[in-house]
DNA sequence: AACACGGGGTA
DNA sequence: TACCCAGTGTT
């Protein structure tokens, strides 16, 4: 039996029920794909169905507010993703009718759709002979077939795509597509494959060759910067905070922050308080100094909270900053470590 | 080609 | 820890 008929026969025995699964719906399926680009199904689901609940269409997405949609992602990263979705939405919306387009070749030209998502799409909904090459199928075919050039090169990535076009031979692209990611994030997984029950063991040639931990090969990853960053969460007795909208090219861009001092290496707060001086003029307390990590796939974030409560905000007191009431920033997007500062501020 | 971009799951 | 995940955009 052809590879891909086999696979697609597992397929229908053991994939998952998933809302995205029941639609081929261009918008849908695009929503879908954005948001497990680099994040897996368990941790992407629950945002899909927010997102479709929220935005059921491509005009509702289009007419959001940009505020309003990185609350909804809040917490699933790689922002990028969201400002480049609500951009996308307006381009389909207002210049296309709201209609998306039906190739390949049209929709790669949208932002946040690149190649992966492009075939996926394609082949999905419109049937087209597209073939998807993402982490899990770099993992299937290097093990079934032996290939051991780094998936991170452009090499790789080739050889990869021809391969997998070649094996994508039964006239359903969108099934085998889904077939093959589905084998590889359920059955022929990064860590203990499931070799013992795998049908294609007897073709595999890591299962074969004992080489199933070594493959895929990649290439030595980057070093992971450190940074310090300091966060003054300024508040009154009227219950006013200060924050600041992230503009910069830098992590978490559009998301919110308090008052932030970087600085280049582990800074006691009295050393920081000249920076603060120059913030708000009138009498300060410091309250109370927290401290945390965080890890980035390439940043380690060394983070200290310092509360600071002031008599009253005034505008006259801050440049660069905006005056909200705490009770409206849940309405806001705040990174990950910030939001669980709000949260244990708002039980303590 | 190399790097930047999040957060969570897994061993 | 270290690696990985239904990748894309920028330099």
């Amino acid at each position: 039996m052809r590879f891909s008929s086999n696979l697609i026969l597992w397929y229908k025995q053991h994939k998952r029920d998933l809302p995205w699964r029941n639609t081929r719906d261009p918008y849908r399926i695009w929503i879908s794909e954005i948001i497990l680009q680099q994040t897996r199904v368990n941790q992407g689901l629950s945002y899909y169905c927010k997102l479709v609940e929220k935005y059921p269409d491509v005009h509702a997405l289009a007419n959001a507010d940009e505020d309003e949609l990185l609350r909804v992602w809040q917490g699933l990263g790689y922002y990028s993703r969201a400002r480049n979705m609500h951009h996308t939405a307006k381009v389909v919306a207002y210049k296309m009718d709201g209609i998306f387009p039906d190739s390949y070749h049209e929709l790669i030209k949208l932002k946040g759709i690149g190649s992966y998502t492009a075939a996926a799409i394609s082949s999905i909904c419109f049937n087209e002979h597209q073939t998807v090459v993402d982490g899990n199928v770099f993992r299937v075919l290097s093990r079934l077939f032996g290939v051991d050039t780094p998936i991170n090169t452009a090499q790789g990535k080739k050889q990869f795509e021809k391969l997998a076009h070649e094996l994508n031979d039964g006239g359903e692209s969108g099934l085998f597509n889904q077939a093959l990611m589905e084998f590889g994030a359920l059955h022929c997984t990064p860590k203990q494959a499931n070799c013992a029950s795998c049908i294609f063991a007897a073709q595999c040639y890591a299962s074969r060759h004992g080489k199933v931990d070594v493959l895929p090969v990649k290439e030595k990853k980057q070093k992971v910067k450190e940074r310090y960053l300091n966060f003054f969460f300024v508040h009154d007795a009227y219950g006013n905070t200060l924050i600041q909208k992230r503009v910069m090219k830098d992590i978490w861009q559009g998301l919110y922050q308090f008052v932030l001092n970087e600085t280049k290496e582990e800074t006691g707060v009295e050393d920081m308080m000249p920076d603060l001086l120059g913030l708000y003029n009138g009498s300060k307390n410091i309250k109370r100094v927290d401290r945390c990590t965080h890890k980035l796939t390439h940043q380690k974030l060394y983070i200290q909270f310092i509360e600071v409560e002031v008599e009253k905000l005034g505008a006259n007191d801050v440049s660069g900053y905006e005056i909200v009431s705490m009770s409206d920033l849940g309405n806001l997007a705040f990174p990950k470590p910030l939001e669980r500062y709000l949260k244990d501020f708002k039980v303590r």
